[in-house]
DNA sequence: CAGGCATGCCTG
DNA sequence: CAGGCATGCCTG
């Protein structure tokens, strides 16, 4: 019942980062593993790909592998490509990546950068952005809402009018908003989207709008929003200026299921991203909070902080000190312009010293997935070339590669559907049968194979639909009207998505099929080329927290 | 939240029942309070209210109020009548009239006469159904099934396979089958549809059939049932002669949500009743069973029974008894043939002597609610005649009439409309706007303000409907789209039903509507009259059980 | 699979 | 509103 059977990542959680001293920084070059996200924006190709461990509110150490590529035409202008800040090569502060890379840029532009997943780093920015809790006078076990200072956590009662207070050190410009979105804290549950548990959803009264939203807020011009690609819900409501001699501006929240509830969060930790943004959705601060929906807020908070003094206490690390431990990010940040094809059957052999175990183990896995990634076009050719179509290429050339990468093909089919994608005139608003290309014969059955959906191909052929173009207007509706769980019917609609904007592509597919001659980006015009971004962040906690294995020390 | 409003009913829970020796027995004529359930069958009308305080398992005596009427129309066959057993005028055994006035005729008959209320009550009947349990060897905490002979309990987990056995000592007729319908023990939730939670019913794969269902059969041809009146949900099997030398037939069943399941069962006791039906759908025999699925089975049943010795102990009843309260049902069924109207202002006063404080005031209740509801019809005529289309009337006359029976009006104010339906010709197939009736004018914001659910009243506007005539196509599936709730739904659909009843009829109202004379029935051609069968049930424990007020006595 | 925790909700 | 139960589920 997991929503993708591609969710498995590479697992970079740093289990022996104590052995280490910690702030030791380490750079890398490379990157590449599962394609995720694959953009199309104008004139220019935009691919991206996270790769994520996520900050897991300082228990642990995390990383964060990206990868951003921008397949560019001729025709676009080298302004253009400046403006999406492509072609920097600096290490970014913790903060930057998502918002300079994925602008939240309105609906209308139909750009969807927002990232699978967004950020939760605190990044107050040039107007000071933050966000506040009142103090609470009782502190009663029912209590509707409560804010621990230490853990950094609200506790609220489910569809409870809960305050939060905002701030800005400077007027931000005119029609800013903030956003609030939950997200899932722990990494295993981070791509999914936080939304109620079907019985609350459906329980409601349906006059309500935006029923499956977790999160609501009062303000009277509050609005929610889904993202059409990611499906991830937000509420948003103007930045306004505090009244006359007040510092903060007060909205009420409310959150409508249980943090525990079966079939929704299911017992997952969330926390709210506030992000304040300007009115085209660029973020100018971001803030985030734990949020922890129970019927006890009182009662759960001292709980909590029990277990965290207790913790403390078992440690070398003196318990009187903060508890929050610190988080450093390092980021690295390799952008590469490239118009040669890398090919695996390059025969060059180098060696790579790296220092450490963990680094090690980090350093193999992506090297085994650079070199799965590249495979796949090469044999997507072939099988092309004898007019086999099985959208999903047999892998495995590698026996080395850990079992939980196997899910990978499922998107690298895809992709290698792709490329070989003839080029279509970049007419607007043709969408379907109109276009002629190699794969629109490709078959649904095919398809849903490769997204490991196989077991609904009748239904699909039920309603007639036999190849994939005549998928290219089914909406999320037609979705829902058949017999799919909703895991799988989200999963289907994100790699319908994908299929889509393969489909209706409308520049020459330029992927991995450069010329050889490595051109320079002005000096490019009149030929194609890829722009990649390799992005490594790693974030270590500076005092650990939470974390048994230091226990053992003792 | 509840599904209906009118679900209140005369509390003819025995608080006091142990203030009387058991076994004590007492005939009551009387009846009426809210109609649930009327039904038009061929020529006559078939009228049904059930109103009931139900079995709850021995935990308290219980009783049962209920009325059938029948409206027969000159043209009908004095032997179709005798068919369905209405001119009988005997105590029946506890089991038979759910079986003989309520025969679950087959689908197509259109005859809806299944009872909003399942009964519960074991009947073995002429082929002696019994159902059974293996016995279970080993009894850990989480064992997928157990039974407690001495709770007659089931504990199931949630999705396991769970045996029943099933006997008959003699042959059944030809293609009999078995009936498995959840209801909830509890009277407060016994008229609510047992259904599996959004929750669980949601994520199901939706090429599941019957999602919705909370038990499932793996017979393979297992057939599932949603009662187009009454909502109710059934699975049927067909009933099997053992395999040579064998005594039982076994059958697996699953449960597919917990008791506990929030949305669904939501905590609330279930019972399992099977029932043997011929292939008509008549009831030969009835068994049920306690359900509860949890997540330890082993656990729960320990507990559970434990609490049952302790309760023992503290009672003056010895403990060594076998625990298993034996129940007496003590049933009067009277059945009168009129063609007078009774009236309210019949000013002639009667004195009748009850025995007892209980008896007191179970009789007072109900003469209250005769009242009640022999009132309703004459204000509704009145309001008729003045041409003031309010179908809700007001009642209280008598300030005496408990607080809680005030939702009656609700459902005689319906029944009121009806009465005052002119005369439709018998035609078959006419629905709606062919037919012209007084009440065709009925504005759905009445008909809605009638049935408490008002707040409604702009979406059905919204949709264009102004009046009830316009409802009359209205599908579940219409009903479905409006954004309501799912138990206003249920309320909407269930009256929904009532209403097109009303609005549909073919014959000529007569209700309450009588000449004088009172005819017998074979001599009744030429003239319409009714038959109402009164009956009367009462089910006392003859030993009391986890009834707390025993211990005070102590 | 048992011990025991987590967490909604019932009871006084 | 606190004490405490009920009950799914996690951990060893």
């Amino acid at each position: 019942m997991e929503p993708t059977s591609c969710e498995e990542k590479l697992n970079l959680s740093s289990q022996e980062s104590q052995t280490k001293p910690p702030m030791s920084q380490e750079t890398f070059e490379m990157l590449l593993k599962s394609v995720r996200d694959i953009k199309e924006t104008g004139d220019f190709i935009y691919e991206k790909q996270v790769d994520v461990e996520y900050a897991h509110n300082g228990e642990s150490d995390s990383a964060l592998l990206e990868i951003e590529r921008y397949h560019i035409q001729p025709s676009v202008q080298a302004e253009m490509i400046s403006d999406y800040n492509i072609i920097t090569q600096k290490p970014t502060s913790p903060d930057s990546y998502c918002d300079q890379m994925s602008p939240n840029l309105p609906e209308s532009t139909q750009i969807h950068s927002s990232p699978i997943i967004p950020s939760n780093v605190s990044y107050a920015g040039e107007y000071d952005f933050k966000i506040g809790f009142q103090k609470q006078q009782k502190d009663t076990k029912s209590i509707t809402w409560t804010y621990s200072e230490t853990l950094h956590k609200l506790y609220v009662r489910m569809d409870s009018a809960c305050p939060v207070k905002f701030k800005t050190s400077t007027t931000p410009p005119f029609s800013c908003f903030i956003r609030a979105i939950p997200i899932y804290t722990k990494p295993e549950h981070i791509r999914e989207v936080v939304k109620r548990c079907p019985n609350h959803s459906s329980k409601e009264d349906k006059t309500m709008t935006a029923p499956e939203h977790l999160v609501r807020c009062e303000h009277k011009t509050a609005e929610y929003f889904t993202d059409e690609y990611t499906l991830r819900q937000s509420v948003t409501f103007p930045q306004e200026q505090p009244q006359p001699g007040a510092e903060w501006v007060t909205n009420i929240f409310r959150f409508m299921c249980f943090s525990s509830c079966v079939g929704g969060l299911n017992r997952r930790p969330i926390e709210l991203v506030f992000t304040l943004e300007d009115r085209h959705g660029n973020v100018l601060g971001r803030q985030a909070v734990e949020v922890r929906i129970c019927a006890c807020p009182g009662r759960d908070r001292k709980a909590d902080e029990k277990h965290h003094v207790q913790n403390l206490k078992t440690r070398i690390a003196s318990p009187t000190e903060d508890e929050k431990p610190q988080q450093v990010a390092i980021n690295t940040e390799i952008t590469t312009v490239s118009t040669k094809r890398q090919k695996l059957d390059d025969d060059e052999v180098f060696n790579v010293t790296v220092r450490g175990r963990e680094n090690y183990e980090i350093i193999t896995r992506i090297r085994d997935s650079l070199e799965l990634a590249s495979m796949i076009p090469q044999q997507q050719k072939e099988n092309m070339k004898k007019q086999v179509q099985k959208p999903v290429p047999e892998v495995p050339r590698k026996p080395s590669i850990p079992q939980k990468m196997i899910s990978i093909p499922t998107n690298l089919g895809q992709f290698g559907i792709g490329d070989s994608f003839p080029a279509v005139e970049p007419e607007k608003g043709s969408t379907t049968s109109s276009s002629i290309a190699i794969d629109k014969n490709t078959s649904v059955e095919d398809w849903l194979k490769s997204i490991g959906m196989a077991a609904y191909t009748d239904m699909f052929h039920a309603k007639g639909f036999e190849i994939v173009t005549q998928l290219e207007n089914f909406s999320n509706r037609n979705l829902k009207e058949l017999k799919i769980g909703e895991a799988h019917q989200e999963t289907i609609w994100l790699e319908l998505n994908e299929l889509r904007k393969r489909l209706s592509q409308k520049t020459t597919p330029v992927h991995r099929e450069f010329s050889d001659s490595a051109s320079s980006l002005t000096g490019g015009h009149g030929h194609s080329f890829t722009v990649s971004k390799y992005r490594f962040q790693r974030i270590l906690s500076v005092k650990g927290d939470n974390d048994h294995t230091y226990s053992n020390k003792t």
